[in-house]
Order: structure tokens, then sequence, then C-alpha cells
DNA sequence: GTCTATACTTGGATAGAC
DNA sequence: GTCTATCCAAGTATAGAC
């Protein structure tokens, strides 16, 4: 642990002054965003809650922006790579919505949609922040399409139903659903809304399934 | 029009000079809060555009938090009373999609769910805001659980589907819809959805609808 | 009762210290 | 290269003028 910050010219070791500021300035980021939405997200706040001087932000980030930016990243990279080790041996639909729920309740509980929600309302007031925020959406998009596409493969219903629109629904379900649970703090009716969907999913693929022997009158 | 304001005591007349500069501020909050969002929309930046000193909030609404209730008051009353007149003669649920697509391009257009968007995601800020805004959304799950309700009376999918969370997931989808739109400037993604979900129920229809003769193999 | 001028607080950003 | 002290703009709120 040489923590002598004077000789260093290289940079990329983890283990350098400049990237462990920077790492509790992105959480600080995070959890300020969850706690006090985008309007509270201040340079001050945010520093303040990083236990750093406010200056720093804009030594390291150039503007508070530029860090709420990063602390999406963060997110977005944390998260997608999670959902891609709980998705990755889902198979029928019913079984990708049961993921889905499991998903949106911990992102729920952990204020990670939040961050993301904030970022989408609080992008109108700086220019050219919407486009940098609706970039990284994209992936979260993309990912949902191909979880989509996966489960529907070999099934009828993976010809008729447009995956892309189907994953830009599902998306914004999500945000809205945080919205809504996180205003009235109330977790209930978005899960319940998943249960009905999964009972929904089964009731599909006993209808339009491989076996077709079940098909019920 | 008697414009003089010295002898009058009475304030129920609508020409009065109170609520008229309390309407200017309305129309100005509602206006500052599509454009620049909840983050922008400042004492200052809201009296600018109504043309009158930003003091005026504070003499006429006690805070700005009171001032963007009202005019998220104002919006909700209005467009209620709109859905109301839109949705009085629809029967069956592909009709009762085709109107809610019509009413979402309107209001997304108008940018009347921007608003409501902003309310949410910035009452994360203020202590309090949240149980408000809760408040005013409440008639909005109401009015599409009735028309839920309404459109699926008779038919045997009204005993199945829970009209209470479904409405739920539709004001939630219509609030992430829109800020998805909003975001990359495209409102295809979203009007798609809606033709699709059209189609969707048609199908629904010709499955379980009280014509049985018509049901497909 | 209605409005304006002013006080005070917080926020973004940088010049300069180390 | 990293960080702090300081500056100025923008915000809320009110005391007092009309």
């Amino acid at each position: 642990m040489a923590k002598s910050g004077t000789a260093s010219s290289v940079q990329g070791k983890g283990g350098s002054r400049s990237t462990e500021t920077r790492r509790h300035l992105v959480d600080a980021a995070i959890a300020t965003l969850q706690d006090e939405g985008f309007v509270g997200a201040s340079a001050r706040a945010i520093a303040g809650r990083a236990g750093v001087n406010q200056g720093l932000i804009f030594y390291h980030f150039g503007s508070v922006a530029n860090l709420l930016l990063a602390a999406l990243d963060a997110v977005s990279t944390d998260r997608l790579t999670h959902y891609g080790t709980l998705v990755a041996d889902t198979g029928s639909p019913s079984e990708l919505v049961g993921v889905a729920a499991e998903i949106f309740r911990t992102d729920l509980d952990a204020g990670y949609i939040t961050v993301l929600v904030e970022m989408i309302a609080g992008a109108s007031s700086t220019p050219g922040l919407g486009t940098e925020v609706a970039a990284r959406i994209g992936p979260w998009r993309e990912f949902a399409q191909a979880a989509i596409e996966r489960a529907l493969e070999g099934s009828p219903l993976g010809t008729l139903v447009p995956s892309a629109d189907v994953a830009y629904a599902v998306v914004a379900l999500y945000l809205g659903l945080e919205m809504l649970s996180h205003l009235d703090g109330n977790r209930e009716p978005a899960l319940n809304l998943f249960a009905h969907a999964r009972q929904f999913a089964q009731l599909l693929e006993a209808v339009s399934g491989t076996d077709t022997s079940e098909v019920p009158a």
C-alpha cells in the first residue's frame, strides 16, 4: 500500500489518490441522487457526503453534470453485468418474467432505478445532458430485447412479437413502476403486477407452446 | 370590465387582479416545467416568463412548491375532464386502446405528461411534496381503472383481469413512455406500441368475446 | 390587499496555494 | 498533479412601499 503521492507520475494503478477521490465522489453522487434526487445533487451536497472539498468535482470531472453521468455509468455497467448472470439460464417466457420480477425488486430496494429516473427527468434542465443519458439507456433496451428474443425463439410467438417495441415498453414500464412505487413508498402494486404477468406468460406458453397436446378448450 | 382594484374587498370574481396574476403564474409554471424541467422551475424563471415580480409567487402561493402543485392541479383537472368526453362512448377493449393512443399522442405533444413526470421526479428533493403529488395522481389511476372495467364488463376477461393492478401498470407505462420519448425526441416507438396493443386487444376480443363461434383453432 | 426592493443563502466555477 | 480559498451568479424568502 504505497501511499506516497509525491513521486507518482503513473496514474494507471487503482490505488492512486486521484482514482480514490473519483471513486468516493461517484459513490457519493449515486447516494445523493437516490436520497435527494437530481435537484438535491449539488456539488456541495455530493462533496459533503464524500467528505472532500467541492472544488474537486470540477477538477476531476469538469462539471457536476459530468460527475452525475459517471455515476450513471457506474450503475449501468454494474447492473447490466448482474442481469447477464441472472438471465443466462432462462428458458421459457414465464421464467424470464420471474427473473425480471427479481431484478426489479432488487433494483427498486437498492435505489438503482431511482438514479436512472432522476437523471432522465433532470436532463431537461441541462442542455446536452439528454443525449448523454439516452446513450446510457440504449444498452438496457438492447439487453431487454435480446432476453425477449431468446425466451421466444422456437416459439410461434417469436415471429409475431416485435421484440424491439416490446423491449422499449418493458424499459418504460420499469421506469414508470419505479416512479410510482417510490412516490408512495409502496412496492406491492408493482410486485403484484409481475406475479400477474408471470401467470399470463404461463397461459401463453400453454396456448402456443411447442407441446400442442395440452392446449385447453 | 371594472378594472379599479382599489375598492374591491370581494375577491370572488374571475377578473380580479389577484386571480389574474395567479393564472399567469400557473400558466408560466406549466410552461417552465415543460421547457426547463423541475430543476429549472425556479421562482425567478417562472416569474420572468409570467412577466411579474418573483416575490409575488411567495405572496400568492407561499412557496415555489405550492405554485408547482397548483400547476399540476390545473393540468390534472383539465386533462381528466377531457379524457372523460373521449372515453364516454367507448365499447370494446380495442376501441379503448385506440382512444388511449390518441390521448397519449395529444398529451405527449402538448407536454402535459412532462409536467407530471417532472413533479414526480422532483418530489424527491422537497420534503412532503411526494405525498401531495401522489394525491394528484390518484384520480388518474381511478380513471384508468374505471375505463378498463367498463370496457371489459360482460366479457369473461372482466372477472380474470385485476383492473386496479392493470390501471397501475397503464399509468406507469404512460409515464415511462413519456420519459423515453421525451428523452430522445422520438415518439414513434411509443406510438408503434399502441398500434401493437390495439391489434392484441382485437385478438383477445376474437378469442374471448361474446361471440364464441369465431374462436380460431 | 397587492406588489417591489432588498436581505440572506446556496450553488457553480476558478485562481492560485501546495 | 492535487487540492483549497475565494468569487460571483442564482435561489428563496420577507420587510416594507403603495
